[in-house]
DNA sequence: TTGTAGGCGTTATCAT
DNA sequence: ATGATAACGCCTACAA
């Protein structure tokens, strides 16, 4: 006989059965508010699951059902506003469908996160996953064996994989287009990490600007986080640009300060770009122009393309997002280069 | 016999210990590395497990020891930068460690905390629970039931229930104690949630200066979020303080918003204070004046008394966190009433 | 309508 | 060192 290690004896669904003198089977039934069950043995046996206090094992449950109504999701670092968006998203629009959410948080590390990808995937019914930075090739590798998965952020580089994409170079075109519009004529551009998907599409589109009028770019190295933007400050006034487009709104934020704290003037100095849209733009001083992402609605959107696949429904269609572009105080006109 | 709905068939133990000749039991040892196995048989049951894509269901595991590997934290809002420091911090903590994390929010909804505590506990090992709004008794009732558990950011009401403290008092002197030194002779405080154990917190340590030169404190009803600190600018004006001490930083940076929008001068013509620390109040500009609070620290603490439980070690110490003050550019001395 | 019993995929005890 | 086999706690097809 298994003696497992197990503490205090669990209340199970033999104890209820033998208190409401049925059998564990009537007892599920109940529990489930299945089947026509007689109210009378209804009624004695949700006495005496509250009696005892009876809550049924999910883990037994999941075991016999074949699902365990979680959900994973894995994000490069779990810090970062942008994430932290999708996954509320999914956490509520899941929850409201009575699913639940495991987190896991790669600290930013590709390869972590193929490991934690298979993991998280195991424990639950199915995968969102948020990997900017993973190698398509790879990707292309891992997607089948984690079905059912959505991607979020990026487009799937095999069939079958719902993912949810943003036009990373509508938003850029939109920004850059704006910025040309206010007279500038050399943007530096504050690159975010090698090897990110969203970077690349941004640069691909920064490369990609037919109009003859279009202002030159200048590309900054930079990153993906406040330190980033901060440090890159003097790089960036050394190009001579009018206008600073920023990878995302953190390296934005974080260039905003180190100017302010320089006593340059934006925008009559030079004017600041962010992107993403996170909460905080709006609020810096000045408010920062960016092409907002709904990262929230993608993560709802991602659950409906999960359920979808759960409760084998239509499948939904594949979704690309467009940024909406937010002017605000932190652009002006360009101001004269004094060369 | 009973036919689940599985869609295709899972790979289990009983395929790689019929693959790999040898019985389950063996194929189990293998995997966990227990005992002493034949290398021999180890390497032909590594093999077929490998062959055959194998890899355990988390699942059974979890039902046949009973324990499963999980732990969850409720938040009221993953939307807020606080919370999502102590998700981080228990995430990456609990990861070190092979646990996962079950994430819950509750939509700032203190009734669906206690549900989703509930809920949450069953389907884990152990719970974090943070739950500022919850009134002391009903939180008292709750607990035990919900053992193992950590408390963060308020002290238990009930013994034997692991709590990490702020001390929100402490904060709030020492962001009153340098205004104080300004010459800051009225306060405007810019309240958070009524119900709030933090802002109860914070009222007291206010109402108990003692210090004869203590400044006059004027109370501000207003919230939590930034667009409460927004709006509250014009009540914030018309009480005719020098300082705004505001509940948290996502209200003083909604106040720094609105303060910079209609052109009145920080600290200039008023200082502003925050709280907690927040990644992005020494961004803002001017940078923010804030009460630091350690959340990622604390989510990691947090697991540290989940684990000690868990494992049961030596029970760690309940813990109570002093903010740390970060005078930045928001505040300055104070400027001459003109009344 | 209710009960019986087998199975979900592991782990762990007890023989061998 | 390995193999049967009984749990773990629940669900469900089938019989009554």
């Amino acid at each position: 006989m298994a003696r497992t290690a197990h503490g205090g004896r669990r209340i199970t669904i033999a104890h209820v059965a033998e208190a409401a003198g049925v059998s564990r089977a009537t007892v599920s039934r109940v529990m489930n508010g299945l089947a026509t069950v007689d109210p009378e043995i209804g009624r004695r046996v949700r006495e005496a699951a509250e009696q005892l206090n009876y809550s049924p094992s999910t883990v037994a449950r999941s075991l016999a059902m074949g699902r365990t109504q979680t959900v994973a999701i894995v994000v490069p670092d779990l810090g970062n506003p942008m994430f932290q968006d999708t996954l509320r998203g999914l956490s509520r629009a899941a929850a409201r469908a009575g699913y639940r959410v495991l987190v896991a948080d790669s600290a930013e590390n590709p390869d972590e996160e193929i490991i934690l990808a298979r993991e998280a995937r195991r424990r639950c019914d199915a995968l969102v996953l948020v990997s900017p930075r993973m190698d398509s090739a790879v990707l292309g590798q891992l997607l089948p064996e984690l079905a059912p998965v959505v991607l979020v952020n990026r487009e799937s580089p095999v069939d079958g994989v719902p993912s949810l994409a943003v036009d990373y170079g509508a938003g850029i075109r939109a920004i850059v287009s704006e910025l040309q519009r206010l007279g500038h004529r050399r943007l530096a551009y504050l690159a975010g990490p090698d090897g990110s998907y969203g970077n690349r599409a941004r640069l691909d589109a920064l490369h990609h600007l037919l109009d003859a009028e279009s202002p030159e770019i200048v590309e900054v190295p930079c990153g993906a986080m406040f330190e980033d933007g901060y440090r890159a400050k003097d790089a960036v006034l050394a190009t001579g640009a009018t206008a600073a487009v920023c990878f995302n709104d953190l390296v934005a934020l974080g260039l905003l300060g180190a100017l302010h704290e320089a006593g340059i003037d934006v925008p009559g100095r030079i004017s600041v770009t962010g992107f993403d849209g996170i909460q905080f733009a709006r609020f810096a001083s000045p408010a920062l122009t960016t092409a907002s992402v709904p990262q929230t609605q993608l993560g709802e959107e991602a659950w409906a393309r999960l359920w979808s696949v759960l409760s084998d429904a239509e499948p939904a269609d594949d979704l690309t997002v467009t940024p909406r572009l937010e002017i605000r105080a932190s652009v002006g006109p360009a101001h004269q280069v004094h060369a």
